[in-house]
DNA sequence: TTGCGTTTCAAACAATTGTATGAAACTATT
DNA sequence: AATAGTTTCATACAATTGTTTGAAACGCAA
């Protein structure tokens, strides 16, 4: 058993490989070439490759979602029970952007690897991904006791927006530095983590749907 | 030269199989199979592989972005040469949300292919993915028309959000019908055009400024 | 040291991949 | 009908993939 070298050799080598450039360009022989152990190794510390790369992805799951419940249950402890909309959206979105922004996580692997897997699903994700929406549930009863006002479709859809601004900055964030000629500053993980969470506070809370709807461009054509 | 019978064949095959499964898992031998063709012809047709991706993607990218670029001068004649934010967003993430999803489209390839593509990133693609940005400055310039007062670097954040709430809401649109139970109407497009083109527009609009520390839930409607 | 379970290693395995070949089948012009 | 150019086809190829194997090396209690 000793300390467990070579699997955790294996294990750190996958994560940052799998996160650099994806699951299908990486071989097993690219991974023990990196960890600088043995072809076999993998197979008999984890089994197969897919069961290496569904524990990287439950390890960190669970991870982040703790940080996630973690940081609700802060806000909630602090509002007296009820957290503020700010708050919840700022626990969903706050540590998967802090774990794969700023300037020393740009490169860093340790959540980077999560983009990966909710982008490319590869079979042994895709399973555990379905648990997820549980705990996204808890989100969204969250954010309905904060505002019992709106309806369960809107705040789902700010739920879903939330996530959509978070992890597309992530994957895209090449694309909108070099958009913006490095005028947005992605190393200041707390300023995007805010244009976020404000983004689609604003979504939720903002009262009639007044402006959106082009005026005199035809808004809808269908129907 | 006959009709392009096998050659056409192989591009619809592909195309539906790369958008339902992802390149990675699809197999030159997968496509022949689903199109009724020699193996040999793919090379025949395309060369190889790489090139059969590239030009499935460079010819749907095109009629994206000629889609886009048309519905944005559309709001810009409405305009009288200035378009409405609204309207420049609605160009921008409309044309994408409309080839995705709706009922008929909602297992289409047509431009699920194209969601597929911008995700994982085979050489190829990547090539290409990067005149995209020359497309997206376009109407960065637009928006700027539209809302000379905000900064650009709020105007790159808006954009940025806007497709990323579009993409996401594609890509993630099973898992959102699951968590809603349904209640999230994924087949009304037009409604889900409206949703995001709002929350971006409100985000970008509203006068808010700065406030880092989470907001309140000051409910802030957009002019 | 001896013995035994665990871990490593080099090598080979079978399967799958994209690509290449050269002959056959086809098409259309002469 | 004959020919030249194009397209199809079965087949083979070389490379790469994840996985397996059996022996060697190791750690450590008796």
């Amino acid at each position: 058993m000793a300390t467990d070298q070579t699997r955790t050799a294996i294990l750190v080598a996958a994560e940052r490989l799998y996160a650099e450039r994806g699951f299908s360009d990486v071989t097993l022989r690219d991974i023990v070439a990196a960890a600088n152990v043995n072809l076999a190794a993998v197979n008999y510390h984890f089994g197969s490759k897919d069961e290496l790369i569904a524990e990287l992805f439950v390890t960190r799951s669970i991870a982040l979602n703790r940080e996630r419940l973690r940081e609700l249950r802060e806000a909630e402890d602090a509002g007296g029970g009820r957290a503020d909309i700010s708050a919840i959206l700022r626990a969903l979105v706050g540590p998967i952007l802090r774990g794969c922004l700023g300037p020393e996580n740009q490169r860093s692997p340790v959540a980077q690897f999560m983009i990966r897997a909710s982008i490319e699903s590869v079979p042994p994700i895709r399973r555990i991904k379905t648990k997820e929406i549980d705990h996204l549930r808890k989100f969204a009863a969250a954010m309905q006791r904060a505002l019992p006002d709106s309806s369960e479709v809107d705040l789902f859809w700010g739920l879903n927006f939330a996530l959509a601004m978070a992890h597309h900055t992530i994957r895209e964030s090449e694309r909108l530095t070099k958009l913006s000629d490095g005028r947005c500053d992605l190393d200041d993980v707390e300023d995007v983590i805010d244009r976020v969470v404000r983004a689609a506070v604003l979504g939720l809370t903002a009262r009639a749907p007044a402006a959106k709807s082009a005026p005199k461009v035809a808004a809808r054509e269908a129907r």
